[in-house]
Order: C-alpha cells, then structure tokens, then sequence
RNA sequence: GGAGGGGUGGCUGAGCGGUCAAAAGCAACGGACUGUAAAUCCGUCGGGUUUCCCUACGCAGGUUCGAAUCCUGCCCCCUCCA
C-alpha cells in the first residue's frame, strides 16, 4: 500500500489501528477532499464499556480530531439478537429497560473521549433500535434479504466457525450480520455516512453493510478494521484479577485505572502509548527508547495519560499522587480505597485482622486473609500481621492507617467521620 | 422417533464404591529475585467459630456402614441412524 496522504490516515497507519482496509486509496482520497461521516457500533450489552473497546473509541475520537464526523452507533435493536461471532453460548436477551441503562453507561464514556453536539464535526449518538424496531418483516426480506444468498452467508467465519464446530447457531444469531449490513445503509443515508470502522472480527459483517449499500443505493461505502490488541504475553488486554478493566469511575477507579496502565509490560509500552494516548509520535519513540528502570517513567507518562482521556487530569494527578505516596515513599495516597471504622467497632477488643482486611475489599474471605497472613503478605502500616492482630481505637490514628496484601494491592482504614 | 456417548472446582481435564475438597495443566493469589516489568524459582489456591464442621462433582430421589463413583426419574449437550 502507498503511503497515506490524509491526516487521519496517516495517524491511524502510523499508530497501529489500521488491520484490513476495503479500499485503502479510496478511503484517503476521500478523507483528503471532504469531511467523512464514520461509525462504529457497540452492542450495549453491559453498562460500561472496557479497555478493550478502547481501540474503538481512539478511532472515532481521532477522526473527529482530523475534522471529521463521528457516530457512536449503539445496537440497541441488534443487542436484542446477539453477534454470533462471540462464543457458543447464545447471547442472554436483554430487557428494554436494561438495554437504556447500559445505553445511559456508554454514553457517559463517550462523553470523555469525544464531543457531542449540532456542529458538522460533533459526535452524535444513534440506536439502531430506531430503525430495526419498527421493521416490516416482508418488505424488509423483498428489499435487503434478496441481496444476500445463504451460500455467502454461510462462508463468514462467524456463522462457519459455529458450523464446523457443530455448535448451534439460531436463525436468530443468522439474522444479526444481515441487520448490522442494513445498519451501515441506514447510517449512510440518514446521515451519509460513509466509512465504518470495528475489530478485525467485524470485518465480514462491514464488507456485507458496504456491498449492500452498493446493491441498494449504488454508494461508495468504506470499511477498515482495526488488529486484536493482546498484550506482549499474547493474552487479550484488558482482563485482570478482578475482570474487565472498566472505562466508569463507578466499575472502575480511576486509581486502579491508573494501576492497570503503570502496570504494562514493558514490551508494550511504546505500542500502547501510540494506541491509547494522543501523544505526538516523537514523544512516544523517545519515551519506547527508554531502557532498564527508565522505562517506569514512559509507563507513568502512559498510566496519566490514558487516565486523563477517561477520568480527567485532576483524577489522573490524583492517581500519580497516590501511587507515588504509596509505592515510592511507602506511605498511602489519599486515592486508595478507604475503609471507615465507627467507634462502636473499635471498642473493646477492637476488630480482628480477618474482618479488617475482607472489609476493606483487600480479601474475598477470612480464609484468604489467613492464607494471606501465612504467607506473610498481610501488613498493616506495612508490618507483617498475625492472626490475633486486632485493630483497636487507640492503635487506630486520626489520618488512617494502610493496609496491604501483598507489594501492590493497599488500602486504608480511618476512623469513620475523621 | 431409535441407538450410543457425555454433563466434575474460574477454564481445560482425570477420577468411576472408602485413603476425594477431588490428579494434572492454565488462570489467579502470596513469597524470593527485580524496576509496581518480563522470565524463573518456592508456596497457596471452596467456606467456617479450623485436630472439627459445612457446602461441592447437571437436578431430584434411592441402594450402601460409606457415592463424584452403583440404581431410578428428570433436565441439558453431543454422535450415529430414521
């Protein structure tokens, strides 16, 4: 492929998002002589979204930086059938009202990484629930389903896979690749949108919306996927201890968020930088450059980086502050999680190690905290704790004490209203 | 509709009357080493009022001193035949 000549391309190429592209020349052409409308669907599944859509959100939010026009498409309609090119298990049905509470969640991340509003190169936010509702059955299989045959259907990996591993596949799922096609017809001509983007698991789905756009109404449609982004271990990113990394302060804290991002291996660094920062692309060569410890301080520039996209800076520096507080200087940072005790607990005997460390989330169970405690990770005020240890009002200071279950995980108890 | 195979801990997957809270691997967690990295090594890995008790091998019953293991019924999945 030649080099691309529009800006957006050129970022897009030079950071890594670009995987499949339907029609590379085309599409930078296009994007040099006018402002394109581009979409990306997201099924609302869930009420937030993780850092695996991340890769998503970063194309959209530098399409609209290179002044073009995005639009968060969500599947309000399709999350009622399900992408069969997930796993084997047939989507749970969601109800409607869930459907506007997951609705609400990602519309509040978005609200972060991109602008909303009336002017030509605003973000706007679209269900497809609007369109595929309110559908006639008929005249939807006369119009659209005469345009796809079972026999292509048939060939798209997520329909084959399904097959070839004799696993199930509703009529249902069937249906979910010809609705997202329409999806990207209807955009195109409700808002004239011309380019969709999505994971390399979407691209047969965005070929279909292109070729059925072309059938219907004889348009020029684009369509470019964006690589599966694993980590150096070849593990999909993303997913920790406690599961997704998720974009809501509410799932998620924009400290542990911090964590998740000063916690990339070092093999990653530079690519991550490119991918989920705005970084200029000479400050991330300078900072992948880095070696040895050196590379701790390209992680940190990462870790605020991307937490100012989905936090703010003011969480973001609160964050570093923590981190520092905590990792650096060995104290607790004002952002850790925080367990208040009443007096009433603190009296007497006070409150034993096993609820002390379950209560402040630092352990699932008493017996993981005995577990902790005999391996010797559990510390509070960093040192190493016994099973008898029992907190009590006069060892308890006014600004808290920290606990800590193992090198990286901390939190602080305080007396409540301190 | 008929015949056969199968449903085990977060996942993969052994066990097929007692010594089974259930091998092994993965994941996870703690420790050592480091740089809040990777790799490596060591340890842990259902829960509790912890020499004992509770819950657990698809669901519900039964046989037995004793069942993940045997029997009956039900549910679900797969294969072959129609």
């Amino acid at each position: 492929m030649t080099q691309p000549r529009s800006p957006l391309m050129q970022e897009l190429t030079a950071r890594g998002f670009v995987f499949q592209s339907t029609d590379p020349e085309g599409l930078d052409q296009k994007l040099q002589a006018e402002r394109v409308t581009g979409y990306i669907g997201f099924d609302p599944t869930g009420d937030s979204l993780h850092v695996g859509h991340l890769v998503s959100i970063m194309q959209l939010r530098w399409l609209q930086r290179h002044g073009h026009k995005p639009i968060v498409l969500l599947g309000g309609g399709t999350a009622k059938i399900g992408d069969p090119s997930g796993k084997d298990e047939q989507r749970q049905f969601l109800s409607d009202e869930q459907i506007e509470i997951n609705k609400a969640g990602i519309r509040r991340v978005f609200d972060k990484f991109l602008s909303f509003g009336d002017g030509p190169t605003d973000a706007i936010l679209v269900d497809n629930a609007e369109w595929l509702d309110e559908l006639r059955y008929i005249p939807f299989l006369r119009d659209i389903g005469r345009h796809f045959t079972v026999n292509r259907m048939l060939t798209f990996d997520s329909v084959k896979s399904r097959l070839e591993r004799e696993q199930p596949l509703s009529f249902l799922e069937f249906n979910y690749m010809i609705l997202q096609a329409y999806d990207f017809v209807e955009l195109a001509r409700r808002y004239g949108c011309v380019l969709q983007l999505g994971g390399s698991d979407q691209w047969g789905n965005i070929v279909n919306g292109m070729e059925l756009g072309r059938r219907l109404d004889d348009r020029h449609l684009f369509g470019q996927t964006s690589p599966l982004i694993t980590n150096a271990d070849g593990a999909k990113m993303g997913k920790t201890a406690k599961g997704a990394v998720w974009l809501n302060e509410d799932r998620l804290s924009a400290y542990d968020y911090w964590q998740f991002w000063r916690n990339t291996q070092d093999a990653d660094v530079g690519r991550f930088l490119r991918l989920f920062t705005d970084l200029p692309l000479d400050e991330i060569a300078r900072l992948e450059a880095l070696e040895g410890q050196e590379v701790n301080d390209a992680k940190r520039v990462l870790a605020n980086a991307a937490t100012t996209l989905a936090h703010g800076p003011d969480a973001a520096r609160a964050a570093e502050e923590t981190a520092q507080a905590t990792f650096a200087a060995g104290g607790a940072g004002a952002a850790l999680p925080t367990l208040e005790l009443t007096p009433e607990r603190l009296a007497g005997d006070g409150v034993g190690v096993l609820d002390l460390f379950v209560e402040a989330g630092l352990a699932d169970s008493k017996k993981e905290v005995r577990r902790l405690i005999a391996q010797n990770g559990a510390r509070v005020d960093g040192q190493p704790v016994g099973e008898d240890y029992r907190l009590t009002a006069d060892a308890l200071p006014g600004d808290g004490l920290k606990l800590s279950a193992g090198k990286k995980r901390h939190a602080v108890v305080r007396p409540a209203g301190a």
